[in-house]
DNA sequence: GCGCCCAGAATATGATCAAATTATTTCTTG
DNA sequence: CAAGAAATAATTTGATCATATTCTGGGCGC
């Protein structure tokens, strides 16, 4: 009846109060940009409730979610599924990362503090870790960390979001990708950039990140190009 | 038991086949793109489930859905509300728009035909007499609608729904700013733009818009610089 | 001023109806 | 008689609602 025992706790644990549907949203979203969900692949409200052990609610707000920022495609009747993307949208996701990482590296390089540099570099250095060692999960997770983190550096929301929500899209498709080749020659501009950063460079940092993506995302496109060889 | 809930069939119209959850996003989308909702407005799912007379269900999930758009801002405590956007905020639209659509201005100038150069100058023609009659609504929409038709023509979808979502961060502030300043100098490059298209000079046509595209929102953002009026 | 309590709003569940896909059956035809 | 197609039955899944529960914020008493 009463549950006043449990007081909101604002120190350490607080994430444990979050609302399901906000735990299923990012449980579901690490399992599209990481993980298990495949490019085609089916999903449906019922099987989620079953497999995550949730209400039908807050699966469905995941699910509304997710498919407005394109990480999920409504496929008219009623049925859900990964996107499969085409090359012509792979192409469209090139051109826009190729414009929005290097405008938000560049903001970065101008605010960025030493502490945040050094975090970055620390976060690079484990990603050498993961590729060395051959972990593909630990690799796209890190990378995309990396990523992320240098978004909300620039200090920029909204762009923040748009280039976010780009991750999203071609996420499983770069797991595709990246487990047919392996995690030898991945592209790491990373230390160019943070060499720039380092000298305040802005516009070669720009460069930089703008090789790091046309590097990582052409490989994804090629790779669309080739005749689709699943069964 | 209790099953006297038969389909509601609201208004009669034809497309009463979508599910609800659909029709309650666009009628909020609409409000929040062109109508009654302010900037800064409180959102709350009860007084949606009363004042549009739906379930609960499928207004949770049209605000989920546009929380994950960026129409709406989830405030930490279970508040939702139209966002504020900030002189910074404005300047991060602006610097991605006037990227976004002159590109797909330029897309658009490669594949469009003739009947749909026809159709956006038919959609001007009627945006201007919205002008003249110094309808703000219409204007607004019908403005909306112009762009919206051209990010349809460049055939490239993924950022086509990037130019979209921005008109929806943008949206009810540019209603307040031209709300004050009245239908009279609008911004309107549309007819060199189309002129430009005629002549299949993509360049002169992404420029074109480029020009609209700042002309509009440095309205806005001008206005945003100004001490804050209201109350 | 501080803490407790209560109203109200949001979250979450399960039930129920509707629609659609799948499986099965039957009928027709070569 | 067999094989395929159409129709129907059955199961699965989505959509919606009513209701219970939990949480936030403000009012009231001390």
């Amino acid at each position: 009846m009463n549950k006043q025992a449990r007081k909101p706790d604002s120190g350490g644990g607080g994430e444990s109060r979050l609302p399901a549907h906000e735990l299923i949203y990012r449980q579901l979203r690490d399992q599209i940009l990481f993980g298990d969900l495949a490019p085609g692949q089916a999903v449906t409200i019922q099987g989620l409730t079953d497999r995550l052990g949730a209400g039908m609610t807050p699966v469905r707000e995941a699910i509304r979610r997710l498919i407005a920022e394109g990480a999920l495609e409504f496929q008219g009747n009623r049925r859900v599924s990964v996107p499969l993307l085409s090359a012509d949208n792979i192409s469209e996701i090139i051109v826009a990362r190729q414009w929005l990482d290097p405008h938000l590296a560049l903001r970065a390089t101008e605010r960025i503090s030493l502490e945040e540099l050094d975090e970055l570099t620390e976060m690079d250095a484990t990603l050498d870790r993961a590729i060395e060692q051959g972990d593909l999960r630990a690799y796209l997770e890190l990378n995309y960390r990396f990523h992320k983190r240098l978004y909300e550096i620039a200090d920029a929301p909204i762009l923040a979001d748009l280039a976010d929500g780009l991750w999203l899209r071609f996420g499983p498709s770069l797991r595709v990708v990246c487990g047919r080749m392996g995690t030898q020659n991945l592209p790491d501009k990373h230390k160019d950039m943070l060499a720039a950063m380092h000298a305040r460079d802005a516009e070669r940092a720009a460069r930089a990140i703008r090789e790091d993506v046309i590097q990582g995302m052409e490989q994804v496109r090629r790779s669309f190009e080739l005749p689709v060889a699943s069964f």
